[in-house]
DNA sequence: CTTGACCTTCCCGTGACTGGAACCCCTATC
DNA sequence: GATAGGGGTTCCAGTCACGGGAAGGTCAAG
C-alpha cells in the first residue's frame, strides 16, 4: 500500500501519516523508489492511533498506549490508568467550558443586538 | 505603573502584557528609560483583554470587542454576534468532548485495572 | 561600589499538525 | 521522444497565545 491507500483506509491524512513516522510512532518500510510501503500492521497501528487521537489522547498517551498494546506482558493497571487521567482533563477542561458557557450564554441574552450601543456584553467585560 | 504593577493590578503575567503590546492591542507610553509606563486606561484596557480571554475568546475577536467597546457608535448587534458565534464554538467543542467523557468513562469503567493483561480499552482502540 | 530587583529586546519552543515549494517517479498519450 | 497528469518525496514556514531563558540596561538601597 502507498501512502494514498493507507491514508483512505485509515481517514488520517497523508501529511499526518508521514508526521507520525516522523516522530517515530509507525516505521513503515521504502520501495527501492523511496515510496513508503504500508503493511497491514502499520494500517492496523494508524488505525489505532486514530481512534486514541479521536478520544482525544495527546500523542504522548498515544505512544504509551500504542506500546502498551504491543507489550504482551502488559498490565491493564497501566492502560487504565493513562485513561483516567485523560478522562480527569477532559471533566476538567468540560467544567470550564460550561462555566464559559453559562457566562456567555447569560451575557446573549440579555444583549439587545439591534442597533443601539448599549450593551451589557461589553459593561460585563469593562466592569470596574 | 511599571509592567509588574499593572501586572499585579490585571492578574496578566508581565510576558502577556508585552505580547499584547507587540501585537497592537495596547499602546503603553514610554519613559525616558525605555520603560513602558501604563496609563489607567491601559490597565483598564488589559482587565477589559484579561476577562475576556477568561471567557475563552480569541485574540482576533478580543481585537474586535476591544474597537466596539470604544466605538461609541457601535451596535450592539456587532457585539452579539460576536458572542453568539464565540458561544456556538464553545457548544460544539463541549458536545465533542462530552462524547469523549462519555466513551472513556464506559470504557474505564470496563478495564480490570489489575496486573493481568487483557484490557478492553485497548480492546476498543484496536478494533477490527 | 556593589548587590539585587527591576526592566528591555530577542530568539526558541510548545502541540499536532497544515500549506506550500521544489523536486522525483510512473504511466499514458500524442 | 516529449509531455501531461497524478502519484510520491523532502524541507521550511506558519498556526495560537503565549512561556522560558539569555544578554544586557536601570534604579534604589546599603
Amino acid at each position: 500500500m502507498n501512502i494514498s491507500d493507507v491514508a483512505k483506509r485509515t481517514g488520517l491524512p497523508p501529511k499526518t501519516i508521514r508526521y507520525y513516522e516522523d516522530i517515530g510512532l509507525i516505521r513503515p518500510a521504502r520501495d527501492t523508489n523511496g515510496y513508503r510501503r504500508f503493511q497491514e500492521t502499520d494500517a492496523h497501528k494508524l488505525a489505532f492511533l486514530g481512534r486514541a487521537r479521536a478520544l482525544g489522547f495527546s500523542i504522548e498517551d498515544c505512544r504509551t498506549l500504542l506500546a502498551l498494546y504491543e507489550d504482551e506482558t502488559r498490565a491493564s493497571a497501566d492502560v487504565k490508568r493513562v485513561a483516567q487521567d485523560h478522562l480527569k482533563q477532559i471533566e476538567d477542561k468540560l467544567a470550564q467550558l460550561e462555566s464559559m458557557r453559562d457566562t456567555l450564554t447569560h451575557l446573549v441574552h440579555e444583549c439587545a443586538g439591534d442597533s443601539r450601543p448599549d450593551c451589557p456584553i461589553l459593561k460585563d467585560l469593562a466592569k470596574e
